[in-house]
DNA sequence: AATAAAAATTAGGTTAGACTAATAAATTAT
DNA sequence: ATAATTTATTAGTCTAACCTAATTTTTATT
């Protein structure tokens, strides 16, 4: 069996691993989870024991197939708990994510099986991030960055890549959503800020930064 | 704050308020947390100088108002969980306990609140244990054991007080669950042991031991 | 009441998972 | 290439929650 704590370690470890920009590290590690690269140096040889990753220092932390399997029935449970929170009990976009990391850790063998069902056999949680089916496979996806989209375009947001509260409480006052339409109207030239029609509402100009976080299709 | 293993002690201390037979004490605590008494005095020196408890060796351990509440409140999710985890998620009488045991510890404002809405309020889990309310106010019962009650009456199925597998797997086994209506037809005068006609299936013979555990209405 | 048995308590250890501080190694900048 | 900085690693602590073994206190038995 594997602990609370080894459970966000891989599930840290995977996020990265999806990313798939740098090399994974004791101390990217050690940032995602709040903690310290001694620390984490600590659990990865824990890990390694048992045969959940491998890891040295040219290489990096690298998930075997036990460590993934782990790390993905931990973010299929997240996200299944994501959309209960969200469509059964009426919590924000915004909220959900808070409580799926401590319904994440629940164990017993079928349940994510039967949450699974009970929900309608749901593609994506309410930021828009994949959900792995029973066997592991995600949905495709073929979304990109708001920012990278053209003047003109019509887009719906299907994804975030920051769960911070802050992050999340900006888009909620903004009203803008998961499923919110968005028209892009102009990209300022001097800071590539955009001037986008949240579709329904109202104009609202984005920061780089903001837009780089959203993603649309 | 408190911690998970806190609430599972102010949790046993409750349960055992409610009984009201014995005195609370190191041993009884430990008995029912399968641990040993010097774990559990260590346990109640911490609770003591939280205020969630007071504790000598005279009177035994006392909850304190504080302390009821946060013991309440784990009550009352492990009891809402269970009517999810049996309505919505189609799980048995039996399995039910073993998933509520983590889910009750999940701490998140109103999630309590929440779930009792989307489950319609109930009064009462699948175990015929009453669902304290918002406020900690349990719905009243007026239930006995099965064997308290006399031949030829036609009772409904209510609550049991053993929760170990063994014994619920054994009513499963036997299809008795709640509000299955039983009527009592024969009480064995050399062992105490009644014949049972389970409504609509079939007769069967239960043990005293097994009637002291059924509560009826 | 004296003794035996059971329960409470104390003392000292263990483990998981964190931490800080010190050192070593690697990377980056000059 | 050397110095400066950043990262990795080790060593040693700390806390929560448990444990066992020994001791004291309480309760029960004769």
């Amino acid at each position: 069996m594997h602990s609370l704590s080894e459970e966000n370690y891989l599930k840290a470890i995977y996020s990265q691993t999806k990313e798939g920009t740098r090399k994974i590290t004791p101390t990217s590690i050690a940032e995602e989870l709040h903690n310290n690269p001694a620390s984490v140096i600590d659990m990865l040889k824990k890990l390694g024991d048992k045969k959940f990753l491998s890891y040295d220092k040219v290489k990096g932390a690298k998930l075997t197939e036990k460590g993934t399997k782990i790390a993905i029935d931990v973010v299929r449970k997240h996200r299944l708990w994501e959309v209960f929170l969200l469509e059964k009990l009426g919590y924000s976009w915004g909220e959900v994510h808070d409580i799926a990391e401590q319904l994440e850790h629940i164990q017993y063998e079928d349940l994510a099986d039967r949450l699974d069902k009970f929900l309608g056999y749901p593609n994506y949680d309410p930021h828009g991030d994949p959900i792995p089916d029973k066997n592991g496979k995600l949905p495709a996806t073929k979304w990109h960055p708001l920012s990278e989209t053209e003047i003109g375009k019509k887009v719906k947001v299907v994804n975030v890549d920051d769960n911070s509260p802050d992050f999340l409480k900006y888009l909620d006052k903004q009203e803008i959503g998961l499923n919110s339409v968005l028209v892009i109207k102009e990209i300022q030239s001097f800071d590539r800020s955009l001037l986008v029609e949240l579709k329904g509402k109202r104009d609202i100009y984005l920061s780089p930064e903001a837009s780089r976080k959203i993603f649309v299709e």
